[in-house]
DNA sequence: ATAATTAGTGTAAGTAGTACGTTTAATGAT
DNA sequence: ATCATTAAACGTACTACTTACACTAATTAT
């Protein structure tokens, strides 16, 4: 049964653009497209792609998603939809825009290139089509907001990370030096770190301990009442 | 021009749902329709619209607010894209939901009655169609972040309004009861409030002190760093 | 053995938030 | 004219959190 009681209405295209956020030499990065295809051909821009008929949103992110990096279950998050009549000078597009984080260092980043899509550092790719220039700060905004609120940095970086490590994510996401005696303080207060004995020795002699996130932990603290905070 | 690269895509319905926001007697209200026309004739709704092709999405909320309450220039703000396949039983639809605030004291009420429409209390107006409760509900979450940091309680109310009327009103959004004197120290202490000789006698033998907001005085401060929190 | 480098730790001061009771202004009733 | 009533207006002390800050520890390379 498909009434339809909207027949004289307009119909329009409807795209998903993924502003893709990953951390790498201690740099926030995200991942672009050079664009071997019209319009636009030649230019920089996020990577998108329409919505189909039979999908929800959320589903469409995933799959353009997926298509280009080969990763599922990735964070992914609504952001804002941009709809101006003359955005795309192709066609009418409205654009729900999305914005994911993953570890860079789960990807294929063969697979990646073969799309023409690279890791640009979050101050040096500005300039993309259209409104993506907003829609990057526009994430860039949330995620800075997220990450102070949410458990979602550890979705950044590899599974087991040092503290060090963490605190350089958080210092490329909010712009600023922190001062690592309060941030491990604060980090470890929470109580939803595991450690392990073992140290990753790849940036000093000394060797930092590894940890990982207890989301068990983290999610029976927040049925307590618990409010991530950092 | 209108040259289309994108001939084979799929067109869709774009919806704009607006969750309306009104302060009277002292409670969040939010405005309701009554459905006399389908799908879900009979049940109730929040106000909508479809977007049309030549038209931007704040346009489209905009037009939408405007031809049920007659007001131009009412706060606007889009709060998140609804896209599930089966939502609307109807018919593939797509929407961007928006919220309103707007002082309820302005508006023409016959008008906005001829259209079937009323203001439902916040805590009584659940069991709508499709996914409107969750819009409601996520508008409602908006609203109160918004409150605290943004200045945005003033559009709730009339252009000149007393402090116990304030507080109430932000009782009202948090849900729960304020101390009358740490409210008033704070919101004083922020410096953008013009107080007025007369008093408003209506709730009380005293009488409160009459205020308005300090757009300008606002703005200025905005500008030199200064962030609202209430 | 020594030099070099990052990891790891505690305390004190300042700031902001929270809790709380009394006086004041105006009105209406006697 | 006095008194009772009602909500408005006001200030302080305590607590919790945030911020600032400097040295020791572990390991490796020379």
């Amino acid at each position: 049964m498909t009434l339809s009681y909207y027949k004289k209405e307009d119909r329009l295209l409807i795209a998903v653009d993924c502003i893709i956020f990953g951390f790498s030499e201690n740099k926030l990065r995200i991942l672009i497209l050079n664009r071997d295809f019209e319009p636009a051909r030649g230019s920089t821009s996020l990577i998108g792609g329409f919505v189909k008929k039979n999908e929800g949103l959320d589903e469409a992110a995933a799959r353009i998603l997926q298509e280009l990096t080969g990763l599922k279950n990735v964070y992914l998050e609504q952001l804002y939809t941009y709809g101006d009549v003359g955005r795309d000078p192709g066609e009418r597009v409205v654009s729900v825009a999305y914005f994911a984080l993953l570890k860079i260092q789960e990807l294929d980043h063969d697979h990646v290139k073969k799309y023409g899509a690279h890791w640009c550092e979050i101050s040096a790719c500005n300039r993309l089509i259209f409104d993506h220039d907003e829609m990057v700060d526009k994430a860039l905004k949330r995620l800075r907001r997220r990450a102070k609120s949410q458990p979602i940095g550890f979705e950044l970086v590899p599974k087991r990370f040092t503290i060090p490590k963490l605190q350089k994510l958080y210092e490329a996401i909010y712009q600023k030096k922190l001062d690592s005696r309060n941030f491990r303080k604060k980090l470890l207060a929470m109580d939803i770190l595991i450690r392990y004995d073992r140290k990753d020795k790849s940036t000093s002699k000394k060797g930092a301990f590894l940890y990982s996130f207890d989301k068990e932990k983290y999610d029976q603290l927040l049925e307590e009442g618990f409010l991530f905070d950092l």
